[in-house]
DNA sequence: CTTAACGTACTAATGCGCTAGTAGACATGC
DNA sequence: GCATGTCTACTAGCGCATTAGTACGTTAAG
């Protein structure tokens, strides 16, 4: 999925290089992904090419807030603050980067709706 | 796991009970997953009597924690900043919050180190 | 035309989580 | 002692993700 956000459209192959950098992968292992995910409406597919060319469906924004939803939802009852506050127990967040945060926010909002 | 959390020690009996107050299960359902979190070691089990007594081996915060470690390190790259934006874009934390966790925060540093 | 490289489709094995049934051990009441 | 209820152990099926092998079609080179 990433390398498919990353490079907008891709063959197979493409992926499957992508993968190899890191790990090893049989080539027809990425094909039967692929497939799947377009199965599940993932991925949309042109089979036009000899080699098929595949594009996301939905965008990485979107698909990364339906995770966030559901985790928060799983494991925290959908309540956010204490999710923040085990962020910032591990050291991923500080009450600086808060401030940045909300600081954005409140610009954000200016132009948004003000 | 909630459930056991919550009460400290349980049989399998009492989780069963209190999973069946929300879904239908089966009680060898919930013995068979309360001996695989043991063998996984999540659960300690006391087998003096002879219904099995149950405790959590880990408390519910570093289960939690650890699940948020790694939700952020394979969907964010362990950044944990985009994931705080998405909890806001979804209106699970205002501006407000964030500068409230903030505020506590820094509160308990102080009553850390300080 | 033949052959080699590339590409997809189909099939399948493995592993894991969840679910539950069956069998056997043990206690309890009569 | 025998029936009944409770409890655990063992076994197994189902669904899904992951991985990959085999078969077959297509394209390009000679």
């Amino acid at each position: 999925m990433q390398v498919v956000w990353d490079r907008g459209e891709v063959t197979v192959r493409e992926v499957y290089e992508a993968f190899r950098e890191r790990r090893s992968i049989a080539y027809t292992t990425v094909l039967t992904t692929m497939r799947i995910l377009e199965q599940k409406g993932h991925l949309q597919v042109d089979r036009a090419a000899r080699a098929h060319v595949y594009r996301a469906r939905s965008t990485r924004e979107g698909v990364m807030g339906a995770m966030v939803r559901h985790f928060v939802d799983r494991v925290f009852g959908g309540a956010a603050e204490p999710l923040v506050q085990h962020l910032v127990r591990d050291k991923r967040l500080s009450a600086d980067d808060l401030r940045d945060i909300a600081g954005r926010l409140n610009a954000a909002e200016k132009d948004d709706d003000g």
